[in-house]
DNA sequence: ACTTTCGCAACTCCTTAAGTTACGAACAAA
DNA sequence: TTTGTTCGTAACTTAAGGAGTTGCGAAAGT
């Protein structure tokens, strides 16, 4: 698979978990759809366990559950339960010998952060309801 | 070295250029600054050549030099220059067999051409000349 | 000619993400 | 309580991309 498919994963799994909350999905269901494995599945939604977005059971009808509806998540949730970043590398800043450096990597620095801002803004105007959810893609007709 | 360094690096030689605009740099020179080496420089500014931000020269007193005031060169030329998205993964759309996926997808890009808008914006609205350029730094003393 | 410098190809090295295997822990159902 | 399902996690392998390196040809000044 290729870069940054973790956010579409989490993404495209939510949608389909907000189509049908009545049951769970287990790792294998989901990794099956998303043609990928039940592990790299769990790594991924473990992330969103952890923030909060999802439950998930072990043992016999076990398996993965939205911890609340659909319409009260949203995209930006999932990014920043990921805790990856888009736009702003994470690298941490290395002490630099020279002024110039400096000085630029500071105006960078705070325009990412700007940008970063934005793009959570904008991701925090759409929820997992919206785009595969409880009223499916009713735009589309 | 890291992650993303092609911009740094890229902004950095610039501003320094900015500084004495009246001698070439040779790419041994720009990499022993910069901490890299030789054929890396050329990698990159290379490219800033191609959009026409640099002019090079071979053979004695050669080097790279501003092809225009550095006042006159913005961030966002330098960003563009290198062909890189730090928003947007570079990957080709693949087809999708899910119509979840399709919607998704289709929002998620409209977010990420946006935010990419933004940040390119953003960019432009500052020169090689404030970073490092011709009048150096004022704002620190 | 000789030296300097870029241009570029080809390769290695390193890092990161994804994929894979394996196994233990938890839990439900028989 | 035994069995089978499912998550949790560690450890390894594989794949891709970026940076670093070597080498050599082309261009251009001395």
């Amino acid at each position: 698979m290729k870069r940054n498919s973790r956010l579409s994963l989490a993404l495209h799994t939510l949608s389909h978990m907000a189509q049908d909350t009545s049951r769970t999905q287990t790792s294998s269901e989901i990794a099956d759809h998303a043609g990928t494995n039940p592990v790299v599945v769990r790594r991924v939604l473990g992330r969103l366990r952890k923030a909060g977005l999802l439950t998930s059971e072990r043992g016999h009808s076990g398996g993965w559950r939205l911890a609340r509806p659909s319409h009260e998540i949203s995209l930006a949730d999932v990014y920043l339960a990921l805790e990856e970043s888009l736009v702003a590398p994470r690298t941490e800043p290395e002490p630099h010998s020279c002024q110039v450096e400096r000085h630029l990597e500071g105006r960078v620095i705070e325009i990412l952060n700007e940008v970063e801002a934005t793009l959570i803004d904008r991701l925090s105007n759409t929820t997992i309801a919206e785009i595969g959810g409880d009223k499916p893609l009713l735009e589309n007709l």
